[in-house]
RNA sequence: GGGCGGCUAGCUCAGUGGGAGAGCGCUUGCCUCACACGCAAGAGGUCAUUGGUUCAAACCCAAUGCCGCCCA
């Protein structure tokens, strides 16, 4: 066995024989109880991030870890379109390459994107293999694939029947570079740094009203004046008209109790077809609709001079005019937050377009109920508010979008006016019986088809023997961002098409942000791919740093010394089993000589340590809590384990001790079960060289050891071990004595085997002959002395401590109210804290 | 504007009412026949601030400050 752990080495062999030998594949027919994670699609935009590789391993663990516990897991994986994002990624490779989407014409750029999903969907399936996946890739989906196009289809059409979407003018946010309407969740705000201008319109009859506005150019669409009807100034104006300067238009002056008296002069400038809350304000007013931009963002005022302008330069040249004519009242340095779509980062502007809608209102209450009876349960549970928020301010769904990439909306129109509605092309009309047929321009906006994952890719609606056996699914673990977007319509579309949620249990793990606290920006190079990290320190270790932070808090700056220290602890498991497996002799079969191992304390105390160690790693996978199991385990194997169990009986396993050789192997053995959810190579490698026949550890049994080896004396007894080791150790350093000699001498409170133990630990002789110069220990009654070793700093540095918990145990103790109200047990802890170290002092010769 | 989270050792983070912890870094001593990706011993903290509740507060409550995120 070579001398360090080299997870290069092993890392692809494991891979491909767990995969060749079909233990990722899921038997919807087996008997086993069923377990499911349909794993959230990666977007086909490019390479994986931290946050993927992090979300993998937290389902990687609870699939290793529901195989291990005899269920039959199907862990199925696929990736999404992300149409917006990846017609983004392809028109900026048109683009360096001097072309366009639109010279290309539509035919050409559907093979483009074709090459495109082959070359990245391949990347993605081998980052995934590379972390260790489990995945079930005979089940692999893709959200174009003519299958989950069928599925879309068929949720679009179920919809449009029940007459729940209808297509409807309506204020949208309008990305002029992508020429699409886009969600409210797409949108980025920035602080901006701008400009308000105070722009008087004259009145008719007499007088005038000045509005402010950060967008002048939009007056050009204004076909109203507002004021709040409580607002005294302006009580006179209502029902008066304005003369809209430029272009002379007559606007009504309105009272709304949306306009906020105390912004700008209180009196607001309604242009509805620019503006959400003015579009409102028109409606309830009766005002007219102008639209006043193109699709591309220029300015649609045709017969004024700015018609065709983009909207910065129109409203250079409308201020430029406004200011000629007099009618600038001011200007005003002004700071406001301004919508970017985060995929392109143009400016949205919201405007008046035709779009198809989904009703939200019957998905909506059915799913904010179904949370709240806990048919869901969301981990952390802050996040189900989140959850119910959002869902309860839930207007109907905007599910188009103007893009070139996507599910084509399957709504049909003849050329004598008819509509068709139809999973499948239809050939001819169904109303007429003409063959000429055009499908709606419009694709679906992505999150329509993602919403349906956990049942589309289980092949609804066909009846498939996956859906039946599982639907519902289990888990579904993802970032918070995503509870809109994503979880909350996967639970819409779950309750209306299945009758039951798609999961039950709802867990967001952390985000993780750069070493400078801000999140990892590709653009600003603080992106850390996790290839790099792999190669560097191995996916285990990877996979290790991801479930120790995942759900530790809400946020985690990434720290590479931490992956690194993990790698540490893969090769410290090396290099233990090395010392196990070089030890001669064989042992004998586990865990039957289990029996006898209890005769010596450092054995009871390991098993009893493993025991503990089993109980918290299985509770913090059950509850959610993974850094708590991936903490425990590796205290228990390099802390306990290696530190003081393996040190205690190196002695015994070179003498070829059979029963500290079964109790090393047992540990070992538990110990690599329970490390491989988390990691699961180096465990499966060391498991595979422990003695014995063995199948694969992956589908090994997860250690249930119901207390069985608890034993709370040994415990004790080894504590005192422990504390006697340290103390001597710690004089001995303190002292400069050399690292080897010595002579303890301990009392008779302490039994023979501790006495033995802690002298091998501490490289001291034990002796039966009080020292009368050697230095009293606190732990226990004696002296420890060596060679050219002098000095009493240790003493007097645990003297100090002695007092100075003695006095804070003191003072606790004098105040009657104390040990009036405090539980009883609580006042006896602190006496018998009080009195040790009263011992203690005593025993180090120092009398108060 | 509404909401959520964070502020604990030099760094990254655990710790939900009764003795301040880990990893990394740092100091010192060790190539001890598993491991220098190691062993051992140490140094290092008014637990953001201010008030409150309590016999007792890093922990509960309130306010403040700073950082980050989500939503409008």
């Amino acid at each position: 066995m070579p001398k360090a752990f080299d997870p290069q080495a092993i890392e692809a062999g494991w891979y491909a024989r767990w995969e060749a030998d079909g233990l990722f594949i899921a038997d919807p027919v087996s008997d086993r109880p069923k377990f499911a994670m349909c794993f959230p699609p990666p977007n086909i935009t490019g390479e994986l991030h931290m946050g993927h590789a992090l979300q993998t391993a937290v389902y990687d663990l609870i699939a290793r870890y529901k195989r291990m516990t005899g269920h039959e897991v199907l862990f199925l994986p696929g990736y999404d379109h992300a149409a917006i994002a990846t017609q983004n990624v392809i028109e900026k490779q048109l683009a360096r390459e001097g072309t366009a989407k639109e010279e290309l014409g539509r035919e050409k750029f559907d093979e483009r994107v074709e090459a495109w999903y082959e070359q990245v969907g391949a990347t993605i399936i081998n980052q995934l293999r590379l972390l260790g996946a489990s995945m079930d890739w005979t089940r692999l989906r893709f959200t174009m694939d003519s299958r989950y196009y069928r599925s879309v289809m068929t949720a679009f059409v179920a919809f449009y029947e029940r007459g729940w979407i209808y297509r409807a003018p309506r204020i949208v946010n309008w990305c002029p570079h992508d020429r699409s309407a886009i969600s409210d969740l797409e949108i980025e705000w920035q602080e901006q740094h701008d400009t308000l201008y105070f722009i008087r319109y004259p009145v008719e009859g007499d007088g005038d009203v000045t509005i402010a506005t950060v967008r002048p150019e939009t007056m050009l669409a204004d076909t109203g004046v507002a004021v709040n009807p409580d607002d005294p100034r302006y009580r006179s104006l209502v029902g008066k008209t304005a003369i809209l300067p430029l272009v002379g238009r007559k606007l009504p002056i309105v009272a709304d109790d949306a306009v906020e008296k105390d912004f700008g002069t209180g009196a607001l400038k309604v242009t509805p077809g620019h503006d959400p809350m003015d579009y409102e304000i028109g409606q309830r007013h009766g005002l007219e609709i102008v639209n006043g931009m193109h699709e591309d963002g220029s300015m649609n005022v045709p017969g004024l001079p700015y018609d065709g302008l983009p909207a910065l330069e129109a409203r250079r040249r409308v201020v430029e005019d406004l200011k000629a004519q007099g009618l600038l009242v001011r200007e005003e340095p002004y700071t406001h937050e301004v919508g970017h779509c985060d995929r392109c980062h143009a400016i949205i502007e919201p405007l008046i377009s035709e779009q198809w809608w989904l009703r939200m209102e019957e998905m909506r209450d059915n799913a904010v109920a179904a949370s709240e009876a806990g048919k869901v349960r969301w981990h952390p549970e802050r996040y189900e508010r989140t959850y119910l928020d959002w869902m309860r301010g839930l207007r109907d769904w905007n599910i188009g979008r103007q893009l070139w990439l996507g599910h084509r909306v399957p709504v049909y129109r003849c050329d004598n006016g008819h509509q068709i509605v139809s999973v499948e092309r239809p050939d001819e009309c169904t109303e007429c019986g003409s063959s000429s047929l055009e499908q709606d321009a419009d694709v679906l906006d992505t999150w329509f088809s993602s919403a349906l994952w956990p049942f589309a890719t289980l092949g609804w609606p066909d009846e498939t023997e996956d859906l039946k056996a599982f639907y519902p699914t289990d888990i579904n673990c993802t970032a918070r961002e995503i509870i809109n977007l994503w979880v909350s319509r996967m639970i819409m579309t779950g309750l209306e098409f299945m009758g039951e949620a798609p999961f039950s249990d709802i867990v967001i793990h952390c985000v993780v942000q750069a070493a400078d606290g801000r999140r990892m920006s590709k653009s600003l190079g603080t992106g850390v791919d996790p290839r790099d990290l792999m190669s560097k320190y191995g996916a285990d270790a990877l996979r290790a740093w991801a479930t120790s932070v995942a759900m530790s808090s809400q946020d985690v700056r990434f720290d590479e010394s931490r992956v690194e220290g993990y790698r540490r602890f893969a090769n410290k498991l090396w290099n233990a089993t090395r010392l196990v497996l070089s030890s001669p002799g064989t042992p004998t079969t586990q865990p039957p000589g289990m029996l006898e191992a209890r005769e010596n304390l450092e054995d009871r105390w390991i098993l009893s340590r493993l025991s503990a160690a089993a109980r918290d790693i299985t509770a913090g996978i059950e509850g959610f809590t993974f850094q708590d199991s991936i903490n425990a385990a590796y205290a228990f194997a390099w802390n306990e384990l290696c530190d003081w169990y393996l040190e205690a009986v190196k002695e015994r396993l070179r003498d070829g001790d059979t029963v500290a050789q079964d109790v090393a192997h047992f540990c070992l053995d538990c110990v690599f079960r329970l490390l491989h959810p988390f990691m699961p190579f180096v465990t499966e490698e060391l498991w595979s060289r422990l003695p014995g026949e063995r199948d694969y550890l992956m589908r090994a049994e997860w250690p249930d050891l119901h207390d069985r080896f608890v034993d709370p004396g040994a415990e004790e007894e080894f504590q005192k071990v422990m504390r006697i080791v340290e103390e001597v150790r710690g004089h001995r350093q303190a002292m400069g004595a050399p690292p080897r000699g010595g002579h303890l001498h301990l009392d008779r409170s302490v039994n023979d085997t501790i006495a033995r133990l802690a002298a091998g630990l501490a490289n001291v002789e034990l002796v039966d002959v009080l020292d009368a110069h050697g230095t009293p220990l606190a732990a226990t009654g004696g002296r420890v002395s060596f060679p050219a070793g002098s000095g009493d700093a240790r003493r007097q540095k645990e003297i100090r401590r002695l007092e100075e918990d003695l006095a804070k145990v003191e003072a606790k103790l004098a105040n009657p109210e104390f040990r009036e109200k405090a539980p009883p047990e609580v006042v006896a802890n602190l006496e018998a804290r009080g009195e040790a170290a009263r011992v203690a002092l005593e025993r180090l010769g120092t009398l108060r």
